[in-house]
DNA sequence: GTCTATACACCGATAGAC
DNA sequence: GTCTATCGGTGTATAGAC
């Protein structure tokens, strides 16, 4: 038998290594790109030498793997952070999930490209990292349905306009807010075509 | 003075080359994805050596460069070959553009990436190759505008309902068909929100 | 277990012979 | 115009120091 503190102290310190690497590897993506990332630059960020990452991850898709598991988890937690927020009204619920996703897109664009796009060849998230995006969706599609929507379906189209509009964004626009500003729009004629009532309060998100 | 026939045939032969490795480029990048296409590969196609390429561009980008202004050639041409089946009803308009581009860009989804998303890093296609991408968008304004159309927003919001869609139709299921089921109900979901009046033929496409 | 050093095959790009 | 040779870079595997 180990010792049990020991045992701890060891992969707590692994863990917190681990952590260090994502950290590093979330820098670089962001000023080199998704697929500009390379092991010897979030190696050097570490201060380790590249081979040394292999203790830590097995390849570098692995690594592309975990970043992929936290920016579904972090932004899992944020949506739960914000299920207070959520009234029983659905359009209204609908303009404030829209923001939370446009923004959070919108702050990291190699996170959303690695979440929602297929750009590193060769590269398919594993079971276990793909279950905070299953588990997202899911969740919203109770909160949906408890609301009224009744097709599952209605609740994709609006992710898919939010979606094309954060493309647009980061595409055509990065740094500005020309498709940001169009969101609130999007949303209403999402809300109109799936039959939700207009809502009668003026407090409606038109930034 | 140079002989002018002379110059013609040569030109000809290298414009004839530069075909040649670019249909090549596409065969790798359908092949092996966007991001993983490599000189050699490309090269060893064509029966040459990677050096070799650089006779006919300057860089790696430079082919990318052609290749996203041929790509937007494409889908230019297809879309004024359309233009004679175009009636006055904008929403019937919108169903066959939307349809259009939805199929031309499932059906190659490398050259989707290139055309409208940032995946490659610190490629931005020329002026030159860009200007085909602003030409499409500008006659769509015009035909939008011609069948009543108000809002240019309002078009570029269509475009983003459908690359929103083929997103998800690439990344989420490729080769399927989930959401191209899911394409008529977003364009009419569109034109309803634009206030644009309900087609009452049957002749809807539901497919 | 953790890391380094070394090595390999591959990459984009350049120089220079032919 | 195309080749060979080569450069500095990449991901990755492995042997071995600690």
């Amino acid at each position: 038998m180990l010792d049990a503190p020991n045992v701890d102290r060891q992969s707590r310190r692994r863990e917190q290594t681990r952590r260090e690497i994502l950290d590093a590897a979330w820098d670089v993506a962001r000023s080199a790109g998704l697929t500009g990332l390379t092991l010897r630059d979030v190696a050097s960020r570490v201060g380790m030498r590249a081979p040394s990452l292999y203790s830590h991850f097995d390849s570098k898709h692995a690594i592309y793997d975990a970043m992929f598991g936290e920016a579904w988890t972090a932004y899992e937690e944020i949506k739960l952070a914000e299920e207070s927020r959520l009234t029983d009204d659905l359009r209204e619920c609908a303009h404030l999930i829209a923001r939370t996703f446009f923004d959070f897109a919108v702050a990291d664009p190699p996170r959303y490209q690695l979440m929602n796009q297929r750009v590193i060849p060769g590269f398919e998230p594993s079971p276990e990292n793909y279950a905070p995006a299953v588990r997202v969706l899911a969740a919203a599609q109770v909160i949906a349905a408890e609301r009224g929507l009744r097709d599952p379906d209605d609740l994709v189209l609006l992710l898919a306009v939010i979606g094309g509009l954060i493309d647009q964004q980061i595409a055509n626009d990065p740094g500005g807010d020309r498709f940001a500003r169009m969101l609130p729009r999007a949303v209403d004629m999402w809300a109109d075509g799936v039959g939700l009532p207009r809502t009668t309060t003026t407090e409606k998100d038109t930034r």
